[in-house]
DNA sequence: CGGAACGTTGAGCATAATCAACGACTGTGG
DNA sequence: CCACAGTCGTTGATTATGCTCAACGTTCCG
């Protein structure tokens, strides 16, 4: 039997992805299906209501699900990182339309034969079951970010959030975090407008909670515990 | 091998709920592990925070999923119909709090032993998965509900959600609808108060959209089609 | 230099929340 | 049998939150 192709052995995201579950003996016929490509910012991978014809891992970049009203109106519903899962296997149709935040690298499979892939590894499809059920449970505890909290607080807690995962530790106790979203995403994450948004955030760098001496995407947080105090929940 | 108990085999869900990918054959070890219980109305059976030791099978009734703030503000975030399936397997802390919204009866397991059931029971795992991703994508449709429809277009898609699931229709095009949610609980499942609801709820009656001649839960939708333009989406 | 994308700020407004009162119905206990 | 409290739903008056519309600054890139 053919042993894994040195491309996966060596993934930036063989320890973090669905291929996690997989032992290097077994990753062949994965290998053979799946095939990387990079994605460049803005672009869709998949739209909702279109046939359903694609999965794939993130590798490097990042991507933002988003469902849209007739008229247009957005909501980003979810947004995905290195070592997460793009797709929905065993549906006809896309729910969600997912489009890159930056070049991105995905390696991406076809659908039916990701299906056949998840029948023959069950460890794998054990996995995928695991994080379907975190991004359940994600996308509940943001229904009530955006049904029950003022913009105040939905924009606290997005900060709260970014800075549990990514934040960057400075020696006098302020955290240095990269926000990943453009005033305009964090809007449509949060269910409010670019204008609401902003505010909110003068707000909370008048308050002394945060700083922008980096840019608008680069925020110093000078207190995360008087942050994490707005954020309620 | 005992066989399947005749109360697994007569059970009002053997068809709709997990155990549908079982086997009669194969029903005896699930059998043995899961316990009927009627639950009574208004009765929470999981908490969230709370350790996560239980997974059920709703046989009758409903319940709903709630997620809270620490000050009470509360989000409804799932309804479970008979057939649906309660609970979080492979998790330590539950993370919504289940509620019945009627005397319900529930087929109950140990969370533990169900997990292995699941590893038991390829077919049935599999099918928790498609389960559980569909939700997933309830959970994201329920966010652009509640993060941009009006109040009008909330009350308006809520009554054409259920009139798809479950309308009865007249003769003259009418359809009557049971309405499973109290104002309160609708507020709390839109993302609105129960003023806003209550006024919405008129809104559309003085529109001769819809009438409540048989009390305020029973519902007759006069026009299903201009009811879901008002749904927008 | 001009334009586009992004972000901020201000003024005014609209939507839904809040606060309050009231009616209908149910079950309980005197 | 009635009085009572409790739950549920409706309606009105008022307010506040966040949206809309508009202007303007900055940065980046052709």
């Amino acid at each position: 039997m053919a042993s894994a192709p040195q491309r996966c052995l060596d993934c930036l995201v063989r320890d973090k992805s669905l291929c996690a579950a997989v032992r290097d003996d077994d990753l062949h016929t994965l290998s053979t299906i799946g095939h990387r490509r990079v994605i460049p910012r803005g672009q869709a991978v998949t739209w909702a209501g279109d046939a359903n014809t694609l999965c794939a891992n993130v590798v490097t970049g990042a991507l933002k699900l988003t469902a849209t009203t007739d008229d247009g109106r957005e909501q980003i519903v979810g947004l995905l990182f290195p070592g997460d899962f793009v797709g929905q296997p065993f549906a006809d149709q896309s729910a969600v339309t997912a489009t890159t935040l930056y070049d991105s690298d995905l390696c991406m499979f076809p659908r039916i034969a990701f299906e056949r892939s998840l029948g023959d590894h069950p460890t794998m499809e054990r996995l995928l079951l695991e994080r379907t059920m975190k991004s359940l449970i994600d996308a509940r505890d943001r229904m009530l970010t955006i049904g029950r909290l003022s913009a105040q607080e939905r924009v606290a807690r997005y900060l709260s959030d970014i800075l549990r995962h990514g934040g960057v530790e400075n020696d006098d106790g302020s955290v240095e975090i990269e926000l990943p979203l453009s005033r305009g995403d964090m809007a449509d994450y949060l269910a409010l407008t670019i204008e609401t948004v902003s505010r909110q955030m003068t707000a909370l760098k008048n308050a002394g909670l945060i700083d922008f001496a980096k840019g608008d995407r680069h925020c110093r947080v000078l207190h995360p515990q008087r942050l994490a105090g707005f954020a309620e929940v």
